[in-house]
This record gives structure tokens, sequence and C-alpha cells, in this order.
RNA sequence: GGAGGCGUAGCCAAGUGGUAAGGCAGCGGUCUGCAAAAUCGUUAUCCGGCAGUUCAAAUCUGCCCGCCUCCUCCA
């Protein structure tokens, strides 16, 4: 039995899905105006795993993953760097997937973006005005929340608590200071469509119901996104989508933590962020898939160097067994590890207890070089998405000169010329691992 | 002011009533000319503090201390 912990509810709770043996899954996406970092990369890895463990035990899992396209972010950047927004949005969706595919994160099923889908969004926000539930004033469009009597059952706040902490925008055209823009009326010769209100640009939230409601209709299965985006994000897209169903938008709520920087929350605003490529730079990629499964997905990780070149080593113990071969076939009890590692995950996805599996494989396999325990271990990091490749590491030929001068040496006992030789390789940045009569170079990762 | 989370070995991190997973580092052994790499073994009488409930608590209750997030765009 699978248990997720259903943020609606603040607790975990069996997993059943609408359909017996399909899971529909909506997970907002990033607002495409820069790299993404690696707090994106974590939220992704995150929902990767859930789609994934969710395929291995038998679901078919439809993944749809949105693209903010528009917003002032984009709008703004595309004026700082004199270009089409557009432009804009369309390259960083290239980077998007150059980085994203780097960490193995599965490709959704559809990545819907807003400028395609303007068309559903007016006509939501039309039926939202139609059932009372939104109103327009001078080409803007506003949710009014206190018409919809659930506002606020997410985040678990009500309305007068809010308005106390009193950080809203002020906004003369808003009935009620926590209304929300369901479109914006355009400013000046910026990126707009034509509407029943006038030229103009959806507001943030909207997209999410109009998109999800297409592909995945009224209610789905999981919907999940950062922990920054249950409110208002996530608490204005049930205003929106319940409002105007009545029915409930998605049946667990699901968000992971964040990831922090020496115990502070990673942002753009505070420019502690390391974006995904400049990590990658340092380590492997599998590595910071690594990193972020040590820790269960709801709890805030704590980023530093130290941290992501220890899970390096890790992640090497992990290599290094698979490379293992000449291996012995003999029967051995290989289910209660699948089973260990099944009730792991079947416990909210805790990646962390199902790693614990996987070293304990690790050893065990070392120790018996037992065929057995490698396969179920390449199928179970499989189901991390830990895709472990034999790099062919390119050894510059001088190297390799070297190295056989030095394997000589050895035959010759001449241990201070070996060692020399030795430091000559290790001062450029190799290393050479002696074997009874050969060597192996690897290159040092700096 | 309102809502929520966290505090477990040197470091990272699971564990939510039955007597402390796993990783890194450290230590001891194997291998090696010596190393490195690899490998095997080992490493918390104790879970922020105090009180309480219980046969039994890191796990439940109360109070206190420390840290973080959200309430504005944010994965």
């Amino acid at each position: 039995m699978i248990q997720v912990y259903n943020n609606l509810i603040h607790k975990k709770t069996e997993f059943k899905s609408l359909k017996k043996d399909t899971v529909n899954m909506y997970v907002c996406g990033v607002t495409v105006y820069d790299l993404c970092h690696i707090g994106h990369a974590r939220a992704y890895v995150s929902f990767d795993i859930i789609r994934r463990y969710l395929e291995y035990r038998g679901y078919k899992v439809k993944y749809i993953q949105n693209f903010t396209d528009v917003d002032d972010k984009i709008i703004n950047r595309a004026i700082e760097n004199k270009e089409d927004p557009l432009d804009l949005s369309t390259r960083m969706i290239d980077e998007y997937f150059l980085d994203m595919d780097a960490i193995n994160i599965k490709r959704a099923d559809i990545y819907p973006k807003v400028t395609t889908h303007i068309p559903e969004i007016i006509s939501f926000i039309e039926k939202l005005i139609k059932k009372g539930l939104a109103y327009s004033v001078d080409g803007d469009v506003y949710y009014d929340v206190r018409k919809f009597k659930d506002y606020g059952k997410l985040s678990n706040r009500k309305l007068a608590d809010m308005q106390a902490g009193a950080r809203v925008d002020i906004n003369d055209k808003k009935v009620y200071p926590l209304d929300f823009a369901l479109w914006k009326a355009e400013k000046e010769n910026e990126l707009s469509w034509d509407s029943p209100w006038g030229k103009g640009r959806p507001g943030w939230h909207i997209e999410c119901s109009a998109m999800s409601m297409k592909y995945l209709g009224a209610t789905f299965d999981i919907h999940g996104g950062g922990h920054d985006l249950i409110f208002p994000h996530h608490e204005n897209e049930i205003a929106q989508t319940e409002g105007l169903t009545d029915k409930p938008m998605a049946n667990y709520w699901v968000h992971n933590g964040f990831v922090r920087i020496n115990d502070e929350k990673m942002s753009k605003s505070l420019d502690n962020f390391f974006t995904i490529r400049e990590v990658l730079k340092q380590v492997d990629p599998m590595a910071l898939r690594l990193f972020f499964l040590m820790t269960h997905y709801r709890m805030p990780i704590n980023y530093s160097d130290t941290d992501i070149i220890e899970t390096s080593k890790a992640l090497s113990r992990i290599s290094h067994s698979l490379t293992l071969n000449d291996l012995k076939d003999d029967a051995v009890d290989v289910e209660t590890y699948r089973q260990e590692f099944v009730s792991a995950m079947d416990d909210d996805f805790n990646t962390a207890r199902a790693l614990a599996v996987v070293f304990d494989l690790v050893k065990q396999l070392n120790k018996t070089l037992n065929i057995n325990y490698q396969i179920l271990l390449k199928e179970l990091l499989s189901v991390l998405g830990i895709k472990i490749e034999q790099k062919e590491e390119s050894i510059p030929k001088e190297i390799i000169a070297l190295a056989e001068k030095r394997q000589q040496a050895r035959i010759d006992k001449n241990w201070a010329k070996s060692d020399e030789y030795r430091d000559q390789i290790s001062a450029a940045g190799f290393a050479v691992k002696d074997s009874k009569d050969s060597f192996e170079i690897i290159k040092i990762n700096a």
C-alpha cells in the first residue's frame, strides 16, 4: 500500500488513484526567464521519483508540467536583454531541457505553455465571471476571493489573518485586497492578446487551472510543486478550479522542501543560488541526484560543496559495484531486499530509507560477488533514476606514456623512479591505480 | 500578529510507542614495494532542555530554548 503525504489534510494517507491503473499528475513548472538553479533540480527530481515509482508499481502515469512563458519577470528580463520576450522564453526552455536531461529527469507527456493556451484561459475566466466569482475592472479581471468559501483551505489560513499580515498589494481596482488577477490589461506595448476585456495577458495562477483542466480534467490525482507554491499559487488554483467545478481539483497535494544555503532559503533575491550547470561542472550529475535522494523530499536540504563531494564518494561506491564482472549465479534471496525497498518507497517515497537498502545491496554484492544482487541493484537504481554509465575518460597520451614507464620501473623494482612518475602523473590531475601486474589511470575530479 | 516545519554520532540523514537504518569522515584488518583505489570489520547506553503519561518514549502530552519557511514574485 502506497502512502502519500497530502498537504491538503496534513497527513499521510493511502494512495488511491481515480482510475484503477492510471495516475494523472500535474506539476507546476518554471517561469522561463533564466537558467534553472538546484532548487528547481530538487523539485523536478522529487516528482520524477514519484512518477518513476508509481510506474514501477504498475501505474500508467500521465505527467503534465507547464512552462510559464509570459509574466513580469520574463518581460523585464527581455527588456534588459533587448530581446523579444518569446525569444527569451523559448531559449530558456531549451536550456531547461539541457539541465533536466543531464540529471535524468524523464520527460513529461505534455509541456503546455501559457502562450499556446490563451483561448482556454480566456474561456475559463469567462466562466468564472458568469458564475459570479470574478469581476472585471478597466480591462483587468480579478477573482473575488470572498465568494469562494474554502479559500485558504490548502495553506490553512483565514482571510482575516492574512490581512493582518498586510503585505498585500495596494490596488484601487480590487474590491478586496486579497483578490488576485486573472487577466491583466495591457501596459504600453507589452505582449498582449485580445480578450473580451480588451488587450491584455493572463495572471499567473489561471494558466494551471485552465491547462490542467484541459489535459487532466476537473479532478486529477496528484498536484505537485515547491513548498513556496502552496500560497498563493496553489490556493488560487483551487479557488479557480473548484470555484468553477465544485469538485476537488486534485486528490493529493504534494510539495517538496527547499534547498538552502547556509540554512537560508536559496533564492534569486538573496543571490545565494547555484545553477544546475555550475554544480555539474564540479560533480557528476548523478551525484546531484543522489544528494537529493539522501534526504526525504519534504525536508529542507542544505547544500554545500562539502556535502555534494561526500555524495560523489557514495556514488562511486555504487558505480564500482556495478562494474564487477565474472559474477556467480548461485540462488540467493534477493526478494527480501526488493521488499524492503518497496516498503520504504511505499512510505511517502522515502528515498533515504530506500537508499539504505541500495547500500546494503552494494555491500552484499561486493561480499558475495553474486550476479543476482547486481541485477536487483540495477533495477532499483533505475527506479531512482540513477543512471550510471561507464564513462570512457580520455586519458592524454603523455599520461599513458608516463604510466607505462612507471610500470616498467615497477617491474624493475626501481621504486624511486616509479614514485617519481606517479608524482608527475598526479600533478597532471590523474591517479594511477595499480593492480598485480597492470595499472589503471583515472582522472581526478578537481 | 497569523499558519507551518525542524533540532538524532565529528558531518549529512532515516526512524512517530518496543529498546538507534544508511552515507561521508575516523579507526582496525585485507590488498600493495610503499601508496592510492577497492574491500571487510568497527564507530550514538542515546536522540535540544525540563517535567509528565506508559510495563515500555527519540517517538505521545505540557512548558522552555534554538533554527527555518510561508503570509509579496519564487521549485
